[in-house]
DNA sequence: TCTTGTGAAAGGGTTCACAGCT
DNA sequence: AGCTGTGAACCCTTTCACAAGA
């Protein structure tokens, strides 16, 4: 998958990523072709967004029907690179780290977990979900072996910097990072932060204040 | 708390919970002042974007000086409206559900969860983490008596608007939703959306097609 | 002197409206 | 006739640059 531009705006890889939730739950009901109208309905958003955002990457529909629903979750999933495995660590094996490991979901993603790291010494050679816990300080020799490309932090706030640096120095290309703390990395390296609470502070707002939106 | 201007982009709330977290690891480390720039690199953002974000809710700052740690903390957990205890009730008593009910932080952050609801009869009388896992049906009954304002759905994607519905009808105010599926709910309830895959695929994108920032 | 707070300018994303296909 | 794809207009957010204040 090529793009037809150069510059993709951060916001509409997030609806892409809804775009195919939504379709896939179509298709599970049975939906073939859907039009942008009802599309964008579904996703909360307006339908000249989703044939702009489309647009970015192709042509996927066709004028006068509408997008075949299959076939547009295998353009968007292409466009965003996830037709294919990707290989993760993880680093933090804590309660969040463990349910992480034990969530199969991943793999069916295509986003396999193929090790877990930690520093703490009664940690590791404990067995999660059929991978043994090693040492943070083998990262390196171990993804040389098995080539991931994205890591995983779960680690408490104050050791989130390290374990980036880690994993940095082991050649990961982008992190995926629970830890409630911001980290800096080189600019070529992928930094997502996930924070539940990020996203109940927002809910606290939105209902004290009123905007319904 | 009151708000100085009538809209506050969301990016600006999104921004407000990093800068939060952020300066409670700065207060942990021993720092007490702090001016915007520093901050900004940390929170890998513009230093003019955090003085224009704090600036819609009043004058936090003291020129020459910068902020204070701990009462900027404060300034802005009291303009999200996070200085008090929010109630909380959890559907879909599933691998997800029963991390995020074991999960202690939930308490500590101020977000309670004091109910747990699943349709499930086998998991119904069942009691994790000192709270008895409820019909979904006594819902309503039950947020009638525990006065809970925000509701959190952890059930399969099929299920998640059914799910919604029952929390709408129960009144409740906002609904955070870690299904993977978008729901449909009444225009004054708010929604947050959570999603690992919707970063992971993000990630994917950033890597495989070179968007560094 | 140093840093905040803020009007004005710049930049980017979203929406509109319609041309272009099927 | 119907729906996509897209240039142009609009709108909102971010950044700049500096006045104001400690």
């Amino acid at each position: 998958m090529t793009q037809k531009s150069d510059h993709i705006p951060r916001a509409t890889i997030q609806r892409l990523a809804v775009y195919v939730q939504v379709l896939e739950n179509l298709l599970r009901e049975g939906t073939e072709v859907i039009s942008s109208e009802p599309l964008a309905k579904a996703c909360n958003v307006n339908a000249s967004q989703i044939r702009k955002d489309l647009a970015y990457f192709g042509e996927f529909g066709v004028r006068g029907v509408g997008y075949y629903v299959k076939s547009l979750i295998e353009s968007i999933t292409s466009a965003l690179g996830v037709d294919r495995e990707w290989r993760t660590v993880l680093i933090g094996v804590g309660n969040l780290g463990r349910a992480l490991l034990n969530h199969k979901e991943f793999r069916l993603r295509g986003f396999n977990i193929v090790g877990a790291f930690d520093c703490d010494p009664f940690k590791i050679g404990e067995e999660i979900s059929g991978l043994e816990v090693v040492c943070t300080k083998r990262l390196k020799e171990k993804i040389g072996e098995n080539g991931a490309e994205i890591g995983i932090i779960t680690t408490p706030p104050e050791r989130a910097q390290r374990a980036a640096n880690h994993l940095v120095e082991a050649g990961i290309k982008g992190i995926l990072n629970f830890a409630p703390a911001r980290i800096t990395v080189p600019g070529d390296i992928n930094v997502e932060y996930v924070d539940i609470f990020h996203h109940l502070y927002a809910l606290s707002f939105n209902i004290t204040f009123g905007k319904t939106d």
